[in-house]
RNA sequence: GCGGAUGUGGUGAAAUUGGUAGACACGCCAGACUUAGGAUCUGGUGCCGAGAGGUGUGCGGGUUCGAGUCCCUCCAUCCGCACCA
């Protein structure tokens, strides 16, 4: 019987699904383990082979502990919400609803044939109201919370208003960027109006006025981890500042422990220093510089008011305070509103020009001009908190205005960045580090021991630190801070297809929709576009449309794409609950995920907002843990192979009858190699008469007489001749190449389904575009047109793209399993190469023969040999070991070693095989149940077998291999018993013949024995 | 510039604690069977060399009886961050 997969595969997939195998519920006598995959956006495009890389890793490994006997949670689900689907809206009218479905039915579809061991009965959607019922809800709680400092969570806004109403906010200490002191008294005084926009500025979703980043082309706000170099990650948009009325969400709150919960998740490296740099935790200490002549200042100032309105200090910040003795200027960045009131007359031309040409920079120019120093001097003098001196201030577009005060103290012999600046316009740089060289460049280093800095001299730098902010803090002039990079989410897109908020409005207040009235469904619109007035889509909504409205509007903006994807792990766990969004008693059982596999490219996106939203709900009592998920993996991309044709480009081409066009002409990559190889350049070819005369040119199409050519180089400009003209009707009569031009362009990409193992289907290309009908081809010698190839990315541009449907129908979804696995480490990116998916498809092909003869199923019940018991409890070893750190390679390479194995030893034995198909059950799950059930077991029990335990008595051996080294270079090999002692086994190599050899008449000055490792001489 | 990762045959890779480098697979070569093969089976295959042998894990150095593995220097590729005071 032949190794059937279609039908086998199509039978168990089929009674997996009837039979609900994969379902699984909460059980308290099983321990349970949470594997996940990151939330797919079901794109237009479908599944291509890089996409269930991660999925079939987790399946395995999912499989893996249920055979362990735990209780696997491992559900799917989709990321709905978003841009591609209501672009197409807009495009053509078509609700994304329907779009969105269409495209998770063909996801299923596919998802399905590969064999996953998903409990689909837990399926979420974000688009679903049911769903997104509990997203509103979640972002309900964080209205209605602000961030203690004091307890470090957050606590209810009642909280804060009882407070207020006794105290006011004089002692508070929040989460805020409000900075306007008030009693209780004052308070109570207060408007609705007023007590509600002074709450905004402490909840922890909130409205407010702020710079956001705005993209004319989507016609939305993006967050910051959506644009990449000034434009929007999807689409490559520009994005622009804009002051916009926007929802945010305060993350900033969560800034330290978001920094100090990294240390308790086993990530990579490389995704933890993601997070750490987006957070950008500086420590340090802020600092006032009185500025010089101030009240002088407000009587000469044009502007008196700004000069009055704004202090008469400098507040910066700085992380060495230690070297505030080291202070020799100060700089503003030049958008600072205080630069104007203390620019001077003499200096006003000159500040008001830099000023101008700075704000003409794009953000991104000003990152991109790094080394063009520039900056303009204000004139005013700040006074050095210290030691009285008068210190200029400038103005400097490295300084930028939303990082800190927008100020700093420059300290040119400990920064470079200040160091060039004051080297560029000739400002004093004072050395107060004792024994080092600031000639060439500062000296940032923090080893350096502190002089010329009164109270600080001798000191290092640690202890200095510590000494100036004491001091600092004594004389009241500023105090230690600790500063963040990380600002708040914009939390508002300007869409349709998203979350709507459940907020309306009174009197321009926003409220909350009361929790009876969830989910705020989205209203059905006559278009998906802003209205005339740029309002979002859901203003075009009649009122009507709406499931419940309130007050004057409902809120028309719609939640980010990260709204839905930072809690949906919570909703696997109890996806059907219509009471709460988890219950407590699920969530207790299984907790957070144990095993995330996705991608890196959401670094600071989603993984950085999932752990937001987590530590939020942790706080509020709702969720037993503070950190969604244990461990991650990022499998790797899986890169295109593509393919390339080569046209050849003709300079000259002239045929007898001139009327006649000239065809497409491609050259194959091998032949072409060849002649790039040769010394041609470029040639002539004419026709006289019958005779032909060749030329060899340069690239000047010179006449080249001093090369000397070979016959075959003669050979290759005849065959292409040969080759063109036949395609014209041998009617060409003079013919010009220039191959440094074939060169100079790139080469044309094909479609990889022409193309097979580098061989073009030549007929095929031919009908893939109608100007590629008559083309005509310069063959190989037998006859094939061989392709070139590149690695790139998978793009549909590339026509590079392998989809995981053509695979599983030529081989196998075990096969396509195994083979994805079988690629390399899966954390590695690789090149996706068909090239070795028959050794993995003929690996299954000899597993299933173990368990025929002669065509018939037919296993043997006697006692297993020793050997096969040997590579049997070989491979349990490996594959537990291998699995256990997520090596799932060379688990697939040990599968392979066995069954090499027990064929060789003809081995058709029941247990082992039996014990075999536990084994490779997770890899392959459809050939394995097959032969389960073939075995006699009942359909569908495979899942739930007992993973073969690993005795390491079937691995002890007697004898063993010793390689014999001498200096470190392996000779030969020994087998010598194991028992032997070390002196027994000095003997025994004295006495083989090889050895004299090796000697060469020395005696060994030493001797290494390891007993079961080695053996090494030292001559 | 800073930080992280990677570098091993023609190719994907393996070598888990320092102990026979290249397992396993592709490809290639030779052979068997076959009307045929993108089927199956057998043998070979790092490089140089006829052979003995030499040589070999990006380069150079070090530690060690012994280094792909540990340490130092440099180089290359990829990713992330980048005037963050």
């Amino acid at each position: 019987m032949e190794y059937n997969f279609q039908s086998i595969e199509e039978k168990w997939q089929k009674f997996w699904k009837e039979n609900q195998t994969y379902k699984i519920t909460e059980d308290p006598n099983k321990e349970k383990f949470y594997v996940l995959d990151m939330f797919p956006y079901p794109s237009g495009a479908g599944l291509h082979v890089g996409h269930p890389l991660g999925y079939i890793a987790s399946d395995i490994y999912s499989r893996y502990k249920r055979l362990q006997g735990f209780n696997v949670l491992h559900p799917m689900g989709y990321d709905s919400f978003g841009l591609p689907a209501e672009q197409y809206a807009i495009q053509t009218g078509q609700h994304p609803a329907i779009t969105t479905e269409e495209n998770i039915a063909r996801y299923r579809t596919q998802l399905d044939k590969i064999g996953f061991c998903y409990d689909w009965s837990r399926e979420v959607r974000t688009s679903s109201p049911e769903y997104y019922k509990w997203t509103q809800w979640i972002f309900k709680q964080l209205f209605d919370c602000y961030y203690d400092n004091e307890t470090n969570k957050a606590e209810r806004i009642s909280k804060l208003v009882t407070r207020f109403e006794t105290e006011g906010n004089a002692t508070l200490n929040a989460c805020s960027d409000y900075e306007t002191i008030f009693t209780a008294e004052e308070w109570n005084a207060f408007s609705t109006k007023e007590k509600e926009a002074i709450l905004q500025e402490y909840r922890l979703a909130y409205l407010a006025d702020s710079w956001v980043n705005w993209c004319p082309a989507l016609g939305t706000v993006l967050a910051n981890d959506e644009v990449v170099n000034g434009v929007s990650e999807r689409g490559g948009h520009p994005v622009e500042q804009k002051l916009m009325r926007q929802w945010s969400m305060r993350i900033k709150a969560y800034a330290e422990r978001l920094l100090q919960g990294l240390e308790t998740v086993d990530w990579t490296d490389s995704i933890k220093e993601q997070q750490r740099n987006w957070i950008g935790k500086s420590q340090g200490c802020s600092v006032k510089f009185e500025i010089a002549n101030y009240e002088l200042r407000i009587a000469n100032s044009i502007n008196p008011q700004s000069a009055i309105d704004n202090p008469q200090f400098i507040e910066v910040f700085t992380t060495r305070p230690d070297t505030i003795f080291g202070v020799s200027f100060m700089v503003l960045a030049p958008e600072l509103e205080l630069v104007q009131s203390i620019t001077t007359e003499a200096q006003r031309s000159e500040v008001d020009a830099y000023i101008k040409a700075a704000s003409l920079k794009s953000e991104r120019d000003r990152q991109a001009d790094v080394k063009n120093i520039s900056g303009a001097f204000t004139g005013a003098y700040a006074i050095h908190p210290f030691t009285g001196e008068q210190i200029p201030i400038w103005i400097g577009d490295y300084v930028l205005a939303s990082y800190g005060t927008g100020a700093v103290m420059a300290v040119p012999c400990g920064d470079q960045r200040d160091w060039d600046f004051a080297k560029h316009f000739n400002l004093p740089i004072k050395n107060i580090f004792a024994d080092t060289d600031i000639s060439e460049a500062a000296y940032a280093e923090k080893d350096a021991i502190i002089a010329d800095s009164d109270f600080l001299n001798g000191l290092d730098c640690k202890t200095a630190m510590k000494k100036a902010i004491a001091i600092i803090e004594e004389k009241g002039i500023g105090k230690g801070k600790t500063n963040y990079r990380l600002r708040d989410a914009v939390f508002s897109r300007q869409r349709y297809w998203g979350e709507p908020f459940p907020v309306y409005y009174k009197d321009d207040v926003p409220y909350l929709v009361d929790d009876q009235h969830l989910p705020i469904e989205l209203p059905e619109v006559d278009k998906y576009l802003p209205t005339e007035d740029g309002e979002p889509p859901l203003a075009r909504a009649e009122k009507s449309a709406w499931n419940y409205s309130e007050g004057d509007r409902m809120e028309f903006n719609t939640m980010p794409g990260w709204a839905g994807s930072s809690w949906y792990f919570l909703r696997y766990m109890d996806p059907k609950n219509e009471n709460e969004f988890v219950s407590k008693e699920k969530v207790d059982y299984w907790k957070n995920v144990d095993l995330y596999i996705g991608g890196s490219e959401h670094a600071t996106g989603h993984l950085l907002y999932a752990r937001f939203w987590t530590k939020f709900l942790h706080d509020q009592g709702y969720i037993p843990f503070d950190e969604p998920f244990k461990k991650m993996i990022n499998q790797g991309m899986i890169l295109g192979r593509s393919s390339f044709v080569y046209r050849l480009n003709f300079s000259s081409i002239l045929l007898e009858n001139i009327q006649e066009k000239i065809k497409e002409v491609f050259i194959s990559a091998t032949f072409l190699e060849k002649l790039l190889n040769s010394k041609i350049t470029a040639f002539e070819v004419i026709k006289n008469n019958s005779e032909l005369k060749i030329t060899f040119l340069d690239q000047r199409a010179n006449y080249q007489p001093e090369i000397n050519f070979e016959k075959k180089e003669i050979e290759y400009v005849n065959k292409i001749w040969n080759d063109v003209n036949k395609s014209h009707g041998h009617k060409c009569v003079a013919l010009r190449l220039d191959l440094s031009f074939i060169l100079s362009k790139t080469p044309i990409h094909v479609d990889i389904s022409l193309v097979d193992n580098d061989k073009l289907d030549i007929e095929a290309f031919k009908k893939s575009r109608p100007e590629y009908a008559n083309a005509e081809f310069i063959l190989e010698e037998n006859g094939d047109y061989i392709c070139g190839s590149e690695v790139e990315k998978m793009s549909k541009s590339k026509y590079n793209v392998q989809t995981p449907d053509e695979l599983v129908e030529k081989f196998g979804a075990d096969t396509l399993r195994m083979y994805e696995m079988f690629l390399g480490p899966l954390e590695q990116s690789k090149p996706w190469d068909t090239k070795g998916i028959t050794g993995v498809h003929g690996f299954l092909k000899k597993y299933w023969r173990l368990f025929h003869l002669n065509g018939n199923f037919e296993v043997s019940d006697a006692e297993p040999s020793k050997e096969a018991m040997k590579s049997l409890h070989k491979t349990i070893k490996k594959l537990r070991d291998d699995l256990d750190r997520f090596s799932f390679n060379t688990g697939v390479s040990a599968f392979m070693i066995c069954v090499n194995e027990l064929t060789d030893q003809k081995c058709n034995n029941r247990h082992v095989l039996e014990q075999l198909t536990i084994l490779m059950a997770s890899y392959a799950p459809h050939v394995t149940e097959e032969l389960w059930s073939k075995l006699g077991h009942a359909a569908g029990t495979l899942i739930d077998a007992t993973y073969p335990e690993f005795n390491e008595a079937h691995l002890v051996e007697s004898a063993y291999n010793y390689p014999v080294s001498f200096n470190g270079k392996m000779r030969f090999v020994l087998n010598l018993p194991l028992d032997l002692s070390i002196e027994q086994i000095q003997e025994q190599v004295m006495a083989h013949p090889d050895t004299m050899k090796w000697l060469e008449g020395k005696t060994p000055k030493k001797y290494i024995i390891v007993p079961g490792k080695i053996i090494n001489m030292v001559l």
